[in-house]
RNA sequence: GCCGAAGUGGCGGAAUGGCAGACGCGCUCGCCUCAAAAGCGAGUGAGGGUAGCCUCAUGUGGGUUCGAGUCCCACCUUCGGCACCA
């Protein structure tokens, strides 16, 4: 092999990718006599192509991939497909391509640039989520749901996308407009199916304490998603009609300053309680706060609206009757979808007090030197009423105007009051979560249907175990119209009931695609099975996931979903651990022109553009390199360039008579020249530094290690020329940090230095800290908090010599002289510090 | 409005409270070359000085400390999440 031919990495890299291929190098088996490592990006979306966004993502987890196998452990790296979704169905709609054909045809292509790019996965654990032996077993999991009393329809006022033509879950409408298309979404009376993700509201938040590894923000945006406060729920008896209007309040203890009461406009008590001199009024305002979208809703100025219903219900503590309003700053969606109304201790009924002329009460006294807010700001109040003199205060403090409360805390109010209320049938302490379940139902073709039967006899009738799974139709016709395509497919649709024999119908909606990827990192543990979706037992073995990696735009979807889906099969006892992945990391964007690479804004820098012109080390390497992997990045084709000038450097490294393999262990530290051991501390120390960046993703730093410890070799190499002990020794590491960044060419250059086996079933190189250690170290010499001279110490020089060498020295002395040395003080190997007056 | 993250050279960025700017990009000069590319060497925060060196400098203003990019307080800006959530 002629050792001296240039880096040309379109020569090795193929190479490369076979024999990883043809090896199964990375194809994972149960073996106890190491410790397992579950390795998993999350699977795509197989759009077809990809740019370097994509390639961080997978190249950080085939980092990990590598690196942990040479650490000993037993890797399981998977890959698969979330391969059902609008965007082929969309596409099909306008060029008449089926879906299933563009996506198999996707997941070729994005095969062919994951080989390119050098990522390597166990390609017999492939899952696709479109493929009846995986979408069988989501249908499976529906029908679990189904059993648990986890899964049921009901009517309810859905988020419809008119473009899109299909519900949509809250978690995918963002700011009142499609996560995916963007259109303002409206609210439609739909009967869907839900999930009853409420059921572990408490429990996904709680559990976010048990996951250390996983981004502060991200369990901050989970809980606040989730939304759980403490309150009560208090009921307030209608006066002249049978019932109460049941509130929810997080402040029971502010109740005698409740002096009206408010219902959104959807509330159903609304129609029974208006009086006929205000049934007009109300009416219309109820029908134009129901054509408005979310959009409008959000958008309109903070200005309070609201009409008086003419009823009245009396406040269970005061027993006075206050009057029953509608306004749409109520949510009918939170809570119990009416309030007590506070004024002087809740902004947004303060505003709304001013504004319809209505009781203000102090309750709550603030604590010396907290100033209450100012009543009667003009542009909240056109006209100041006589009322607004009170102030508004909405802190903690101490009650007022509360009877039995007075002058006690906040706090204590709060419990005494729930005690009251609770004692006297009137009420109850409650939890409350912003959370609301999951609507699953999706009136398109491309998800997995829903296993379910409408029987004119029997009623709703999940589909048997045994006749999973309902096959998705492939002669479909594909054209938008309000329900799913399913719908117009005959043979699809008409069908016995499981229970009677009878005709009935199938339900054509199709499952939510975030259903199929809240249990593929199961399926991925036991791919192949027949019987069921997984083998307890070899779920137990792999799971939890321990270094999970993907988008942080994945924070609540997926990740709140797929916490779920864990929670209730390890209740079924399908697996024992309570949360999935244990270790979560959120990679960065990589931008372009400032922007988010895409199509449509023609900035892409697409994967086999970067792999054709250097190749995919430099590609991995420059991604690695270019910043903080949790961070947004921007491309920059210079910086790529660099990199492949460095995998230069590395392969002139290794010019001439090069050999790797040896191990330096058994020679003393006495056997090295001063210039060997120059050359084995900055292995050693790169050594260290690049296995804790490794373990902290704090790759860019990690890389930057590996180019110092190559321009020193290339000094070494330029004094003492490539046959050296020490240099064999610092080849063969740098090799070894590099494998699981630039496969490649460090197998490559492995091969060529007559290195034992496959560089990548090497083990990662040992630390030797008496090899790092120096005899001499540099120190500062600090007077008075600033800089003034370096010294040059023995490593394990005392405090007082460190000190003595200081003072003695001819700059400092000079400063010092004449002077009082007041503190002197010495932090080992870094500097030595001078007070003097 | 609330919650979270971040502000450091021309650029990406580095720095367990201990010599700010590692590493790389770019740029300048030089070597090599008929020339270019590649490669190699030197330099590169700002200001001052012939020079040894000195002063200033990590968004702004305070503070703690022998010593602050790092810790504390207030503020400004940017980004992300939530948003009339009772």
């Amino acid at each position: 092999m002629d050792k001296d031919q240039r880096y040309v990495p379109q020569n090795i890299e193929p190479k490369w990718q076979q024999f990883w291929h043809e090896n199964k190098t990375y194809y994972a088996k149960r073996d106890d006599s190491k410790p397992k490592f579950y390795a998993l990006v999350m699977f795509p979306y197989p759009s077809g192509d990809l740019h370097m966004g994509h390639m961080r993502n997978y190249t950080i987890g085939d980092l990990t991939a590598r690196y942990k196998t040479m650490r000993g452990y037993n890797v399981m790296n998977p890959m698969g497909w979330d391969a059902f979704g609008l965007p082929a169905e969309n596409a099909a709609i306008k060029d008449g391509k089926h879906p299933a054909i563009r996506t198999l045809q996707n997941i070729v292509d994005m095969k062919d640039q994951f080989a390119k790019m050098g990522i390597v996965y166990d390609w017999d654990r492939e899952v696709a989520s479109c493929l009846p032996d995986y979408y069988r077993w989501t249908q499976w999991m529906f029908l679990l749901m189904y059993r648990k009393g986890l899964a049921y329809r009901k009517k309810a006022a859905a988020n419809w996308c008119p473009f899109d033509q299909t519900v949509l879950a809250n978690e995918q409408v963002v700011n009142g407009r499609c996560e995916r298309c963007g259109t303002e979404v409206i609210k439609k009376d739909l009967t869907q199916w839900f999930f009853r993700i409420t059921d572990y509201a408490d429990r996904l938040i709680d559990d976010l304490d048990l996951l250390p590894e996983w981004p502060e923000r991200v369990k901050t945006m989970q809980r606040n998603w989730i939304g759980r406060s403490y309150g009560a729920k208090v009921d307030f008896p209608l006066v002249g009609h049978e019932g109460e209007i049941t509130v929810y309040t997080t402040r029971p203890d502010t109740i005698y300053g409740a002096t009206f009461m408010v219902l959104a406009p959807e509330h159903p008590l609304v129609e029974q309680i208006t009086t006929d001199a205000q049934r007009e009024a109300v009416e219309s305002y109820v029908a134009q706060a129901r054509r408005q979208t979310e959009i409008e809703r959000m958008t309109a100025d903070k200005d309070k609206t609201g009409v008086w219903t003419g009823a009245y219900a009396r406040n269970p503590i005061t027993g006075e009757n206050i009057p029953v309003w509608i306004a749409d700053y109520v949510l009918v969606t939170y809570g119990t979808g009416a309030i007590m109304a506070v004024p002087g201790g809740d902004e947004r009924d303060y505003d709304f007090a001013l504004k319809y002329d209505l009781p203000i009460v102090a309750v709550v006294e603030p604590e010396k030197g907290v100033a209450p807010v100012e009543s009667g700001d003009p542009s909240v109040a056109p006209v100041l009423k006589a009322a607004a003199t009170v102030p508004l205060y909405t802190g903690v403090g101490h009650m007022i105007n509360s009877g039995p409360l007075n002058g006690k805390p906040t706090a204590e109010s709060k419990a005494a009051m729930i005690k009251m209320l609770e004692e006297q049938g009137k009420g109850k302490g409650t939890v409350n979560f912003r959370l609301r379940d999951w609507l699953i139902s999706r009136q398109r073709y491309w998800g997995a249907p829903i296993p379910i039967i409408y029987c004119p006899e029997c009623g709703e009738q999940p589909v048997p175990e045994g006749d999973l799974p309902v096959i998705l139709p492939l002669d479909v016709e594909f054209r938008l119209g309000g329900e799913s395509p399913l719908a117009r497919v005959a043979s699809f649709v008409n069908v016995i009931c499981p229970n009677c024999g009878g005709p009935a119908k199938r339900e054509t909606d199709t499952m939510d695609t975030f259903v199929d990827s809240s249990w593929y990192f199961l399926r991925f543990c036991d791919p192949h099975n027949n019987l069921t979706p997984f083998d307890p037992d070899r779920a137990n073995y792999w799971m939890g996931v321990d270094q999970y990696t993907g988008g942080v735009e994945h924070a609540i979807l997926h990740l709140m979903y797929a916490r779920f889906f864990t929670k209730m099969l390890a209740d079924d006892g399908m697996v024992n651990v309570q949360e999935p992945f244990n270790r979560l990391f959120t990679q960065g964007m990589i931008t372009k022109d400032g922007a988010k690479m895409s199509k449509s804004k023609g900035n892409v820098v697409p994967v086999d553009t970067m792999v054709d012109s250097q190749g995919a080390d430099t590609g991995r390497l420059f991604i690695l390199f270019i910043g903080p992997p949790d961070e947004d990045a921007e491309w920059n084709d210079r910086g790529a360039e660099g990199m492949h000038r460095f995998l230069n450097r590395v392969w002139r490294l290794f010019e001439g008579d090069v050999s790797v393999g040896g191990s330096g262990q058994d020679r003393a530290i006495n056997d090295y020249s001063t210039s060997d051991r120059e050359l084995l501390r900055r292995v050693h120390m790169t050594i260290k530094k690049v296995t804790d960046d490794i373990d902290r993703f704090h790759f860019n730093t990690a890389v930057s290690a590996i180019m110092e410890l190559a321009n020193a070799m290339q000094a070494y190499r330029d004094a003492h020329g490539p046959k050296t002990y020490a240099y064999s020794e610092a080849a063969t590491s740098l090799l070894l940090l590099l494998a699981p960044m630039t496969p490649h060419i460090t197998a490559e250059l492995w091969e060529q230095a007559g290195g034992e086996g496959h560089i990548h079933s090497q083990p990662w190189p040992a630390f030797n800290a008496e090899l790092a250690a120096s005899e001499r170290v540099e120190v500062a010499v600090q007077v008075n908090g600033k800089v003034r001279e370096r010294i040059i110490l023995d490593a394990e020089a005392t405090e007082e010599e460190a000190i003595a060498a200081a003072l003695a020295s001819e700059k400092v002395a000079a400063i010092v002289a004449g002077k009082e040395v007041r503190q002197a003080r010495y932090v080992p190997g870094r500097l030595v510090s001078v007070v003097v007056s």
